[in-house]
DNA sequence: TATATATATTTAGACATCGAAACATTGGAT
DNA sequence: ATCCAATGTTTCGATGTCTAAATATATATA
């Protein structure tokens, strides 16, 4: 599947390797979320919440806005759904009271406790398709494009 | 930025990998997405399926829905906030008039060429940060992991 | 021919996502 | 003490995204 543009070597070389870095991303996600979505009715983001809330604790909106990579407004709507459906609680910090902390109830750590492993596993069972080694190379290759952009 | 999750050394690495590769793609779309947006007015999608039409000719709802990996809905959303915006038009397929053909406008055919290389150049812009054989590695490495993945 | 099944698209309803603007609170400067 | 700029969050309006259901057309079969 290359590409159809026409323009200089680099060009082609870079078009044709960003769209499948693309394409192997949306492949482990087809692979993971319709799991996450059917057996806990959790979106991406919810679960990026919940995961995020329960492995550092209490977080702001804004802090959340940092780990899940999203728009703060995104970060309302999601963390106003999971207290809707009881999975997590805001409460106004003691001192400084522009901040709400975003935390676990009962429910939510039930949750994603129950979630996390088999989320786990199932992106390493997509994975293992890549050796060990193979990994090992994808991931630094990930890490440095990824490092040197977000600087920019 | 390593994992919290306590799994097995297979998961740990999976993981890692994965959430490098998310941080990735994330970054170079990043570098990209709002000059779509700003200079042209364009999302994404609306992009991707101007990019279709253009290189391939008039496509149906469910050829577009192939190329650019979305719910067939997904399509139908998009091609109606194009058409509203005079960038294609639908016709019914003159013999199966299930089918809606989506086409290029004039106006339509002159945003996607003008939009078309300044988005190229980008994308080998933010790549750059990759030696060329280091992008062919993850290419390869990626479509590995892609191919393997789209037949489950 | 009539009916049933398959295919193509759209509609409906829910959630995600963004940027910009509004709102609330804090902390510093006068 | 008051005002102002900075910071944190939410609201608003638009688009994208999905699944499931509805609709329209085509094709196969009885």
């Amino acid at each position: 599947m290359p590409t159809k543009y026409k323009g200089t070597a680099d060009e082609v070389l870079a078009l044709d390797t960003f769209i499948k870095l693309a394409r192997s991303f949306a492949s482990v996600q087809a692979q993971v979320l319709p799991h996450l979505q059917r057996e806990h009715g959790l979106t991406e983001s919810q679960f990026a919440v919940l995961e995020a809330v329960h492995h550092l604790g209490p977080l702001s909106p804004g802090q959340l806005c940092q780990k899940i990579l999203r728009s703060g407004s995104n970060v309302t709507t999601v963390v106003d759904n999971l207290e809707r459906d009881g999975l997590v609680t805001r409460e106004r910090h003691e001192t400084d009271r522009r901040i709400q902390m975003v935390q676990l109830t009962e429910r939510g750590r039930g949750v994603i406790m129950s979630a996390l492993p088999a989320h786990v596993s199932r992106i390493a069972g997509a994975l293992t398709v890549l050796t060990s080694d193979e990994q090992l190379v994808l991931g630094r290759l990930c890490r440095k494009l990824g490092i040197a952009l977000a600087h920019m």
